[in-house]
DNA sequence: CCAACTGTATTACTGAACTAGCACAGTAGG
DNA sequence: CCTACTGTGCTAGTTCAGTAATACAGTTGG
């Protein structure tokens, strides 16, 4: 579990710690049933606010990958991925939308936004937009 | 050249101006070296502050779709939207990025990424998001 | 019950995007 | 030159997402 939150990524720090969780549960690091850390320590071990990862906790659980149980933990869910595409999906949609109707508002046509995206997921380019270079 | 901005469609004033100039260009209602309406005069009209008319007229010579001149107005550029590929396109391409970053730090494969756009690209109407209606 | 854990809720701080107010600088015509 | 236009620049207020600080509430084991 033990990993480096990146603060200048740009990617926020509870998406980046919910990345990892899931990613746990997909290699099996963390099997449903099993418990989590709790949100004090985990947030002590990696340097951040307890509220972060609670947020993180939240979200997962939102979208079904956890269950959280008030004064007892946060514990794997059974089925974990199977709501993926309903709360996940779900969100990003909406992320999407928003994005294309600023490309639309710019005067992108369809086509052309299609263009930028499939560009983007063809090259896993990895934009340097904060952190750093690539050497 | 008159139109309503909405403030609370979730576009921006100044990109929905942006748009809307451009438009006026392709449907021929502005022709190259036409002079557009003053900063004031227009940001008048249309009830905005002059500073969102002028980020507009910035962010348009930027793109190369018109031609400041200090102290003499603004100007429909000679190739108009010949660079729409070269900066539009540009700044796209970044906030395409963004997202895609974003939905894949939330666990979505690739495939899934493409679905959701498609979706969206495919489905014009979509989320009644705050505005509502067009009319 | 009670103490030490667990997650929950409320509020505040920070940074970025957008809009706005107002002072500054260049241009054209008298 | 001078006035009335034009765009430019700087600063402030608003909103929102992300993060943080702190107080609250439920659970468990003694």
């Amino acid at each position: 579990m033990l990993f480096r939150p990146n603060p200048s990524s740009g990617v926020p720090i509870y998406l980046q710690l919910m990345e990892q969780v899931k990613h746990s549960i997909e290699t099996g690091a963390l099997r449903p049933g099993e418990q989590l850390p709790g949100i004090r320590p985990l947030a002590e071990e990696l340097v951040i606010n307890p509220n972060t990862v609670a947020k993180a906790y939240r979200e997962l659980e939102h979208e079904g990958v956890i269950e959280l149980r008030h004064g007892a933990g946060a514990f794997v869910s059974g089925s974990a991925r199977a709501k993926k595409e309903t709360d996940a999906m779900k969100a990003g949609q909406t992320a999407v939308a928003a994005t294309i109707e600023r490309l639309r508002a710019r005067g992108l046509s369809d086509e052309e936004i299609r263009r930028l995206f499939e560009a983007e997921l063809a090259g896993h380019s990895a934009l340097p937009k904060t952190g750093g270079h690539r050497d």
